[in-house]
DNA sequence: AATCCGTCTATTTTT
DNA sequence: TAGACGGATT
């Protein structure tokens, strides 16, 4: 099968026919990444290494496993059908529903996205009559899933005190919960099928057997859980191939070890790291910034990007006094690039975090250019997608307490607090599920309970021997949803996507073989929807850098960089937080296939307040001779204290924050300084004159300081 | 049961 | 600044 290889560089070859042995492969931004796992597969198959059921692949999200299976039909003439391909999440759930006694698991366990698990552990606080103010349950749920990834269960979490003690407690009282309800959450899908093949010796090596191959994505994602999960499927027979990229590892605060990848070399006996450093998306300027600015890191594999095009335009850097200005300064290039033919789809807008975009999309909206802003709400997180969904959650599974909950009355049904109490009491006495309880409750409450319970019994009736799309169909309209908000004033929306769900299951069912309802209900909790509608028009792209990973534009606005921002301040009292921010900058960097831009704002409205910031210390970090500056400035003298810059000259206006500015210090609010110990930084605040002046200034190195005038040997930048 | 009002908070996010 | 949330009011 050569003619598959035929297009691949020495070293994706390589990495493609890899003799059967673990195998890792450092595979940088825009290397080819995906085509050599996708077509490693199906060089295994074509050349009767494996067969499709020998195969599992897995990803992180649902958008990838998609974009392999498509890649791989493509190459390959075999149905994909026997294959495993699927997120961790996504495989985990198909293992445990088909050994779901083995797990102990009801065989229609429901699956508690973020919001349902917060909302499980809030009841749980309630029952056990818990201190929300003392154990938060958002705090409560981050320990429970720290723990739960780290592949540990309450008794063996480690407790350094009281407070963590009671958490654990409080996290095995939460297992407890989700037992009785046959509900699990997003990290007990792992850990359950962790479980299950760590005790069921015979089941484990049934898939380690089946599974000769086992191959992963974006391997520096992984987690521990993860990580255990890969090395106990992986036995001395299997072959396991990770493909990752170190330098692109900016999910730790969501529990990524990048560690993972040197355990693996470590834990598998890895000889030769196979390293994919050709890029084959950007101009050489871009990349050249890139590799600079990750060569700052220190803990790295290590590994350099390199382009057989040539270097391409230079970086272009724009300073601007404020973030209206930068918003409009982006406007008004986008508009050139769109003039010059570029599409708007080809353009991206990046910050680090999403409060930024709304200056952006203010001057955009003026300007009247089509912007798509990626992240919010996914389709199925709105509150009347998961209203429906729960009332056939609880067709499925009655003792899913946390859809009853959600439901019972909504629409409003009289079915007040009071009764609820009495219920909720009724089923912690008898350890029973709500609705199983709801028998024994006597008086008004058990009535509009009962009537509630008997038209859930009415719907699962009525839809026997329905379409799953018939079924909802009926479920939003009996259940009163639809009426309900209908009869709603800004209720349009919602009708509307309740049709939509109609439409996602009818979609489903053509697309999936187990068209169940359960398997729909999986689906839409393991796959939020990934973009809502919009998708015709040809739109400029917003969105963070992090939702940006993967992607790729022929032009790039990267704004804010600016201390405090980006990177962070809140990273900076993280572990390695600023190591991760210089992955993050990384990562955006190398979106770009064509043009790049960087922009930073000297003030900042944020919080309502506005802040004086400086440009980010990455900048610092890229070689001057790669960027352009577009703002006339930039004098770097050469010494070797703090870089001096010049100002701007054409500088518009003072902005001043205090009246009493000191007038003849020669020193104003919003001016660049440099100090000999703090270096540079920005006047923010003054006050006093003559000899009493004071500034308040933000130190790019040592913070927020208040400095007098007189004594301060302080110099404009 | 719906609405109003004050208080609080404020990276990044997939499953 | 603006959104979310909880408690109090109507």
């Amino acid at each position: 099968m050569s003619d598959l290889l035929s297009n691949l560089n020495p070293e994706q070859q390589a990495a493609v026919t890899l003799p059967d042995q673990p195998a890792l492969i450092l595979a940088g931004a825009g290397s080819g990444k995906t085509r050599v796992l996708t077509t490693r597969i199906a060089w295994l198959i074509s050349t009767g290494r494996a067969s499709p059921g020998g195969i599992l692949a897995v990803t992180f999200t649902n958008k990838a496993a998609k974009e392999m299976l498509t890649r791989l039909t493509a190459m390959l003439p075999i149905n994909t059908k026997g294959m495993w391909v699927g997120t961790f999440h996504g495989l985990n759930n198909r293992l445990l529903r088909a050994h779901h006694r083995d797990a102990g698991l009801p065989q229609l366990f429901q699956i508690l996205d973020t919001a349902d698990q917060l909302s499980a552990i809030k009841r749980l606080l309630k029952a056990l009559n818990v201190d929300d103010e003392k154990y938060p349950p958002k705090q409560l749920q981050y320990f429970i899933n720290a723990a739960k990834e780290s592949g540990l269960r309450a008794p063996r979490v480690d407790c350094p005190n009281d407070y963590e003690r009671r958490l654990a407690e409080l996290y095995a009282a939460y297992d407890e919960q989700c037992n009785r309800e046959g509900v699990v959450d997003f990290a007990e899908l792992l850990l359950r099928s962790y479980e299950l093949l760590t005790r069921n010796e015979l089941l484990r090596e049934h898939y380690r057997a089946r599974f000769r191959h086992i191959l992963v994505d974006e391997f520096q994602d992984t987690n521990r859980l993860q990580y255990l999960w890969l090395k106990l499927l992986s036995g001395s027979e299997n072959v396991i191939f990770a493909v990752g990229d170190d330098d692109q590892s900016i999910y730790a605060f969501r529990g990524a070890n990048v560690g993972n990848m040197r355990d693996f070399e470590r834990d598998f006996n890895i000889h030769t790291v196979i390293k994919l450093e050709q890029n084959y998306r950007s101009h050489g300027n871009i990349l050249d910034a890139a590799n600079a600015l990750i060569g700052n890191n220190r803990a790295r594999l290590g590994k350099n990007l390199w382009t057989s095009e040539g270097h391409g335009e230079p970086v272009r850097v724009f300073e601007s006094m404020t973030d209206l200005e930068e918003a409009q300064w982006i406007v008004d290039e986008v508009r050139a690039l769109v003039n010059d033919g570029l599409r708007r789809s080809e353009i991206a807008i990046l910050y680090r975090s999403n409060a930024q975009s709304r200056v952006i999309e203010h001057a955009l909206f003026n300007a009247g250019i089509p912007y798509r802003v990626y992240g919010g709400l996914r389709f199925f997180e709105r509150q009347e997608v998961k209203n429906a969904l729960a009332y056939l959650r609880l067709m499925a599974n009655g003792d899913d307490d946390t859809a009853f909950l959600r439901v019972v009355n909504f629409p409003t049904r009289g079915i007040g607090a009071r009764s609820l109490e009495q219920l909720q009491d009724a089923a912690r006495a008898r350890g029973e599920p709500l609705m199983r309880a709801a028998g024994s409750l006597p008086g008004k409450a058990g009535a509009s309970i009962g009537a509630f319970i008997r038209m859930i019994e009415g719907l699962r009736q009525a839809v026997a021997g329905l379409t799953l799309a018939e079924t909802i169909e009926q479920v939003i309209h009996h259940s009163g949803l639809i009426p309900h908000y209908q009869a709603e004033r800004e209720g349009g929306d919602r009708v509307e996507n309740l049709g939509e769900l109609v439409n996602a299951a009818a979609g489903f069912v053509a697309e999936e073989d187990d068209a169940s309802l359960a398997a729909f209900l999986a689906h839409a909790a393991l796959e939020s929807g990934e973009h809502q509608a919009g998708e015709g028009t040809d739109a400029l792209q917003l969105m963070t850098v992090h939702s940006a990973k993967g992607l790729e534009f022929h032009s790039v606005f990267l704004s804010g960089l600016e201390e405090g921002l980006f990177p962070h301040e809140q990273s900076m009292t993280e572990r390695d937080g600023l190591e991760e921010e210089r992955r993050l900058m990384y990562v955006a960097i190398t979106r770009a296939r064509r043009r790049l831009y960087l922009s930073f704002a000297q003030t900042r409205m944020l919080h309502g307040q506005t802040r004086y910031n400086i440009r980010s210390r990455f900048f610092g970090e890229l070689p001057a001779g790669l960027l352009k500056w577009l703002t006339p400035r930039f004098v770097a003298k050469p010494t070797r204290a703090p870089q001096i810059y010049a100002q701007p000259p054409y500088r518009k206006s003072e902005i001043r924050v205090n009246s009493e500015s000191p007038k003849d210090s020669g020193f104003r609010v919003g001016q660049n300084v440099v100090h000999p110990k703090f270096g540079a930084g920005v006047i923010v605040n003054a006050e006093g004159g003559g000899t009493d002046a004071r500034v308040q200034v933000n130190f790019a190195g040592a913070g927020v300081k208040w400095l007098a005038l007189h004594i301060a040997k302080l110099s404009p930048a």
